[in-house]
Formats: structure tokens, sequence, C-alpha cells
DNA sequence: TGACAATATGCGTCCATGCGCATATCGTCA
DNA sequence: TGACGATATGCGCATGGACGCATATTGTCA
């Protein structure tokens, strides 16, 4: 089933910080290591990843590579999910709460 | 990040037929068994899962229980990604036949 | 071209998770 | 209550994915 794969990725803690890090503006690698706290090795991974899946896109910006999120679309799906399931579940406040903040982020 | 756990949710090939098999009426375990193809404990194992994270809600009835989506939104959630991801891609006709398709079931 | 900075990747390890078997538990009905 | 059908779960195995280290690769600039 191909539809888990797309949720698969989404389901991975550090590509959602990248993914977080990469859509409001593209972002060089090294730059994603810093604001992702992860390593550069893990991040050059994720972002292989992301990339093969059609997820981002990137370019060469002198000596340094520039991913950023091929669709905004995307990110649209990702806010959505989050509010959705936060209303769904908003009697659990601290939680509703968590998503709506990591949605309302986009 | 608790959003990455409601991804991986999405992201089991099992879990997206079960939750397939439920969506239009709720079903007792073995009829979801019969509907999957899967093993009896582990589609047990699925559905206490997914009950445990607020996704299915159960009951009995007579000597089975059945188990219903409890917020049909979240099947919402689902169908809405897969057309999402489906336009998205669709320059990639097969894939996106089978995301549309996926979806247009519920 | 040579060196350097930035990014990608082979390799080994560790951990999480899905699965099936066998068995326990739970509820119903005679 | 006793037995049976339906569902849940302990256990062990196998697999897949994330991670870090070290190193390869790639592109740029002097």
């Amino acid at each position: 089933m191909t539809v888990a794969r797309y949720f698969l990725l989404l389901s991975e803690p550090t590509r959602l910080k990248i993914l977080h890090a990469i859509c409001r503006s593209e972002q060089s690698v090294s730059a994603i290591v810093s604001a992702t706290q992860a390593t550069q090795s893990t991040v050059s991974r994720h972002l292989g990843m992301l990339h093969r899946a059609g997820v981002v896109s990137r370019r060469r910006e002198r000596n340094e590579v520039r991913y950023r999120v091929a669709d905004p679309a995307f990110m649209e799906v990702c806010r959505s999910v989050c509010v959705q399931i936060a209303s769904r579940i908003e009697e659990r406040a601290p939680l509703a709460r968590e998503l709506l903040d990591f949605a309302g982020r986009h």
C-alpha cells in the first residue's frame, strides 16, 4: 500500500522538524542541521529520502545545497491534519494545544 | 513530538486496511480479520493500538466486540490527504490513480 | 589544478515494531 | 455454573529504520 509510505514520511519526528525548518523558505543543509539539532549525516539522509519521494526539491547555491518544500500543498496537508486532529481531541487540552501550535507555525 | 505518533498510526498498511474495513460501519473483530486477511492476533493488537489512541471505539454486541471509527473526521482527514497527495503528483499517473481510488472508497 | 568547505553515503549498531503461535481472559448462553 | 466462542496478550523471532562515525564525493575559488 503506497498510501502508507506517504504517512510514514510524516511519522518521523526528525523529518517533521526538517519540514518545519524549510516550510517558510529554502534552507541549506547546514542551516537545517542547526535548526534541528540533528547530525549532518542524519539530516542529509532524511533530505535524500524526502527528495526521492518528491516532497522536497533542491538546488545549488554557491557551495551549498538548498532544500525547499516542493509543493506548498504538502505543508497545507500537514497543517490541516494537525488542525483536525487537534479539534477532534480538544478535550485533551495539552495535546490539542501542542497540535494547534504546531499547525499554527506554518 | 506527538504529531508524529498520529501519522505513525496511518503509516501501517494493515492498520489502513483495518480503518478501511470499518470506515462505513462498525465491524466485529472476526469480520475485520476476514476483510484484512491478517491474523486474529495481529488485528486485535492493531485495534487495541487504535483504541488507545482514541481513533476507534468499541462496544460489545452479544459475544463479539464491534469496532468503529470514533470520529468520522478522522477518515475525512485520511481522505483529504489522499486526494491532496494524488493531485500533487498527478503527473505520476499510476500512483495518483491508486491514491484517488483509495480516497474514493470512503 | 589544488585545497578546502559542504554534502552524500557505506557500514555497523541499536531500538522499535509487526507478526504468529500458543494461551489466557472475558462474556454469553444452556 | 460449566462450557464454548470470541477476543486479548505474553513470548520470541525477524525485519526495518534511525543514528553516528568515518570517509567518499562534489563543487567552488584562489
